[in-house]
DNA sequence: ATGGTTGCAAAGGCTTTGCAAACAT
DNA sequence: ATGTTTGCAAAGCCTTTGCAACCAT
C-alpha cells in the first residue's frame, strides 16, 4: 500500500460529500498515518505542532468523524476516558492484547477468529460491518515482575 | 445465583481495603444487579431516585471503580462518549452485536469463542483477566428497513 | 464570487475533588 | 472517639460549537 491509496479514498469521500480537501485536512491524513500507534485527538494536535503544521484542535475534532466514516480509522480501545482512534486501512482485523499491569499493547490477527466473528454475526442476522476484540491480563514480562515481588 | 453472593463478594473486598459497606454503597450495589442492562453513572442516578434511595453522583462515581476492582462489574462497549458498565458477576463472558443503525444490543456468549480468546491469550504468554468483543454491523431489522427505502 | 472551512474562545457534558458535616464501627 | 464517607458545589478535562475571517474551486 503507498500513500496514495488512503489519500484517495479520503479525496473520494470528502467529494461525494461536498466536503474539500484543505491543507489542515491533507496534514491531519498525513500525521494519522504516518504513525502505527494509537492516537487521541491531542496526540495528534502536538504532533503536529512538532511538524510546524498549525492545525487547530477544533479542525482536528471536526475531521476525525470524517476519517472514521470514510473507513480508515476507527476509535480503539476504550479503556482509558479519552476517545482512541487506530487506523485501519490496509490493516488486516485485529484485535488487542493489554497488559493491565504495564500497559503494553499487542496487536496480533487472526485467522479462525475472524472466521468465528463472521459466523457469529451471520448467526444473528447481522451484516458486518467491524468488530474489536480487547483482551486484558498480565504479560509475560509483568508476571515474573509479580513472582520475584512475591518472593522478596 | 441468589443476592447474597454479590453481596458478600463486595463485602469481603470493602473489608480487605478498609472501607465500609455504607447504605449508600449497598444501594448502589442493588441497583446495579437490579438491572440486566448495561448502565452508566447518570442512569444509575436516576434509577435511584426513582427507588427514593438518594445518592449523590458524586458517591456514586466513587463507586463504581470499588465494583469494577472487585470484579462485579466491568466498563462496557465504549462506542458512546459515556463510560457504560454492565454486571459480570455469575454472568459467562459474552460478546455484544450492536445495530449501527438502531442501536439495538444483543448479548451472547459463545463456547468455542472464549475458547479461542483463552488460547490466544496463553499464545501471547499473557495470563488472561477478561476480555471484550464488540461487533457492528446492521441487524435484520434494519437491513430490511434499509431495502424498503432503496424500492422507495 | 460563494459556499465550505478555519481558529479562537466560550460553552457543554461528564467526571473528579476539596471540604465540612454526617456516619459506621 | 476516630477515621471514613457523604453531599454539595466548584473545578477539571475533553469535546463541541458560534462566529467572523479565510480558503478552495
Amino acid at each position: 500500500m503507498n500513500s496514495m491509496d488512503y489519500r484517495k479514498v479520503f479525496v473520494r469521500y470528502l467529494q461525494s460529500h461536498d466536503l474539500k480537501l484543505t491543507r489542515s485536512r491533507e496534514a491531519i491524513l498525513d500525521a494519522v498515518f504516518a504513525t502505527h500507534s494509537h492516537f487521541d485527538a491531542e496526540q495528534l494536535y502536538l504532533w503536529m505542532r512538532e511538524d510546524k503544521k498549525n492545525v487547530s484542535r477544533a479542525t482536528i475534532y471536526r475531521t476525525l468523524p470524517y476519517l472514521v466514516h470514510s473507513g480508515l480509522i476507527r476509535k480503539s480501545l476504550c479503556d482509558e476516558h479519552r476517545e482512541e482512534y487506530e487506523h485501519i486501512y490496509g490493516h488486516p482485523n485485529h484485535f488487542h492484547l493489554q497488559c493491565s499491569s504495564c500497559g503494553r499493547i499487542i496487536e496480533q490477527s487472526d485467522e479462525e477468529l475472524e472466521k468465528l466473528i463472521k459466523r457469529l454475526a451471520k448467526n444473528n442476522g447481522f451484516s458486518l460491518q467491524d468488530y474489536s476484540i480487547g483482551i486484558k491480563g498480565r504479560c509475560s514480562l509483568c508476571q515474573i515482575e509479580k513472582t520475584d515481588k512475591d518472593k522478596s
